[in-house]
DNA sequence: GCCAACGTTGGC
DNA sequence: GCCAACGTTGGC
């Protein structure tokens, strides 16, 4: 099993709405860049685990624990003239991008982005990493971990 | 295939 | 709202 981190704008949709939600499940979907594509392709699985992220908001950080439950299938949004995400050169037959079905584990205290970076143990995440913009990141087991052991 | 221009992300 | 960082696009 492998462990992630997932970046939402919570004025989109935050831990809340995922609490909210039917099953307390959505669909993680919109996501247009090929290497965030090619970990929900390659290496996530269906039981892979995640830390849900808030991002582009007054407190950024960890907001709660999520749980991978589907494989990748294709992204219906981007054959939706109407989306946001509609991409004109995704053919059906051919999808371009593609998303997974996460159901909230629990929600957590807020861990802060400001905290997070206040312990050397997680000084080599890919999130702490200057320019990071990946919505979704690998996460150690020994990042997991920690990381549990703070909230 | 290079690279400048442009668009997006996301913290501050 | 600003701006640094980075991915993508498109002209050549």
């Amino acid at each position: 099993m492998k462990y992630w981190l997932m970046k939402s704008e919570p004025d989109e949709f935050g831990i809340e709405d995922l609490e909210r939600a039917e099953n307390q499940t959505t669909v993680w979907y919109g996501v247009r860049n090929y290497q965030v594509r090619n970990f929900m392709r390659d290496q996530m699985a269906v039981g892979d685990l995640a830390f849900f992220y808030h991002s582009s908001c007054a407190v950024p950080g960890i907001a709660g624990l999520a749980e991978i439950t589907t494989p990748a299938y294709p992204d219906a949004s981007q054959f939706d003239p109407e989306s946001k995400y509609y991409d004109p050169q995704a053919k059906a037959e051919q999808p371009r991008w593609l998303n997974v079905d996460v159901k909230l584990v629990k929600k957590t205290r807020l861990l802060s982005l400001t905290e997070l970076k206040q312990y050397p143990e997680l000084a080599t995440m890919p999130l702490l990493a200057r320019g990071n913009r990946l919505s979704v990141t690998p996460v150690t087991t020994a990042e997991w971990a920690f990381i549990n052991s703070k909230l």
